[in-house]
DNA sequence: TCTCTGCTCAC
DNA sequence: CAAGTGAGCAGAGAC
């Protein structure tokens, strides 16, 4: 064992379960003479073998629903690809963006100024079409053209080349040391961006399946652990409560900051709200949030300090998150994971500007990778000897083959991720099962 | 065959 | 200039 490169072990693993457990008695004792700091020791070296077992077990995979779905997109991708020839006067790639742009703009003049990319070229990004989409009618079916061939090519027709031909499972591979905030990543299939925002792309959910008649899948997924993080790292009163009491944390930002009360908050002012709380985790500006809300820049602005009045610790928090950065050139999560901070004291605002929102965003994303990692670790050792096992980690959810005789692990499992972390709010799970992966959200 | 670009999927 | 973290696909061009 000793004599094969670590890698290619792994590798084999996937597809011999002896060699796994070998894997893992190899690990944990070496792993416990490292010494070299908290989130190293503590989550990191446990979690190895845990991601060696997860990528051994895999996930079952129904390629059959997925047929049905790539001859129904075939024949929507032939049609489109007609109908925009036709509407554009002449054959062409519609996969090429270079070749779209210039028949967009060049021949067919849809816009005066169009924007262009930094080499040159037209841009013709979703933005860039959905401003049009009143203009002509080749743009929508161009849109739908592109989100039909990105299923297919992406998922479709991609994932039923990943089963192994030993297991029938798909088995990923998950870097442990690629992210700058101490996320995981996956690839070969990346198992963590299949589709789920859509009704045509949820479908490929359908296709991740139990290993056998006697498993279910369960999915846990943590219910807005960033904006819990935030919370609990400013340590704002209002927000905090708003998690204390249980309140949906958008519509309760959106009653402060529009000044309703919480039955009287609308779609849109909860809509708004919403994506003030996204922007608030990634370093929002009053430019960036006027864009996305598609409002003139002063509204933005306005409900950026209407917020920042509501929930004041969350802009003291950002200020001080700043300064540290600044002052130390690192800024750290709960577990004492740090990411260096370079160009915080840039003379170029552009350079500035991204370095300050690395320094507040990394804080909170990693802090969120380290409690489901801890979660990870619990419970993968709460499973040892059961029938129930850990497949995939995506961010926030985990996903597991639920034995029908081990129903209580639910709670079990629900109760590790809850308490992976004691914080200053509570943290909660949301967990369902089902016949596939779609089903159990 | 390799690398870069533009785009789009997820959290 | 302008919202954080990733991976993968097709096209395009260098070699």
């Amino acid at each position: 064992m000793t004599n094969v490169p670590l890698e290619k072990l792994c590798d084999y693993a996937c597809e011999d379960a002896d060699l796994t457990l070998q894997l893992k008695e190899h690990f944990e004792p070496k792993l416990k003479e490292a010494k070299q700091s908290a989130p190293f020791e503590q989550i990191e070296c446990p979690l190895i073998p845990v991601l060696i077992e997860m990528e051994a077990n895999g996930i079952a995979f129904d390629t059959e629903i997925l047929s049905e779905i790539s001859t129904k997109l075939a024949i929507q991708i032939d049609t489109y690809k007609k109908q925009i020839h036709e509407l554009a006067g002449h054959e062409f790639n519609i996969n090429s963006p270079k070749q779209l742009g210039e028949v967009l703009f060049d021949e067919m003049f849809l816009v005066e100024n169009p924007k262009k990319t930094k080499t040159g070229q037209y841009q013709t990004n979703e933005e860039v079409l959905h401003k049009l989409v009143d203009d002509h009618k080749i743009i929508q079916i161009i849109l739908d053209y592109r989100s039909a061939t990105k299923l297919k090519s992406t998922y479709v027709d991609a994932l039923p080349k990943e089963i192994s031909a030993n297991t029938k499972r798909i088995h990923t591979t998950f870097s442990q040391a690629v992210t700058t905030t101490g996320r995981l990543a996956s690839s070969n299939p990346n198992i963590q961006n299949i589709p789920i925002r859509t009704e045509q792309g949820e479908e490929i959910r359908r296709a991740f399946i139990p290993r056998s008649g006697n498993f279910t899948l369960l999915a846990a997924d943590y219910s807005q652990i960033e904006l819990r993080i935030m919370a609990h790292l400013s340590g704002d009163e209002g927000m905090k409560q708003a998690f204390i009491d249980g309140e949906d944390i958008h519509t309760a930002t959106a009653a402060r900051v529009f000044g309703v009360a919480l039955n009287e908050v609308t779609k849109e002012q909860r809509r708004r709200s919403k994506m003030v709380n996204f922007g608030i985790i990634y370093g929002i500006s009053a430019f960036g949030l006027s864009q996305r809300l598609r409002i003139p820049k002063k509204e933005a602005t306005e409900i950026i300090e209407n917020y920042f009045a509501q929930y004041p610790a969350v802009k003291t928090f950002m200020d001080n998150t700043i300064a540290t950065a600044r002052d130390k050139g690192t800024v750290e999560t709960i577990s004492g994971r740090i990411r260096h901070i370079r160009d915080i004291n840039s003379s170029n605002q552009t350079v500035r500007s991204a370095a300050e929102r690395y320094a507040i965003n990394a804080p909170i994303q990693g802090s969120a990778a380290d409690l489901i990692k801890i979660a990870m670790i619990r419970i993968e050792k709460m499973l040892r000897g059961k029938k129930t096992k850990l497949l995939l980690q995506v961010h926030d959810e985990l996903v597991f083959d639920l034995h029908t005789d081990e129903q209580h692990l639910i709670t079990e499992i629900q109760k590790q991720m809850e308490d992976a972390i004691p914080l200053d709010v509570p943290l909660t799970v949301e967990c369902g099962t089902g016949e596939n992966w779609l089903q159990a959200h």
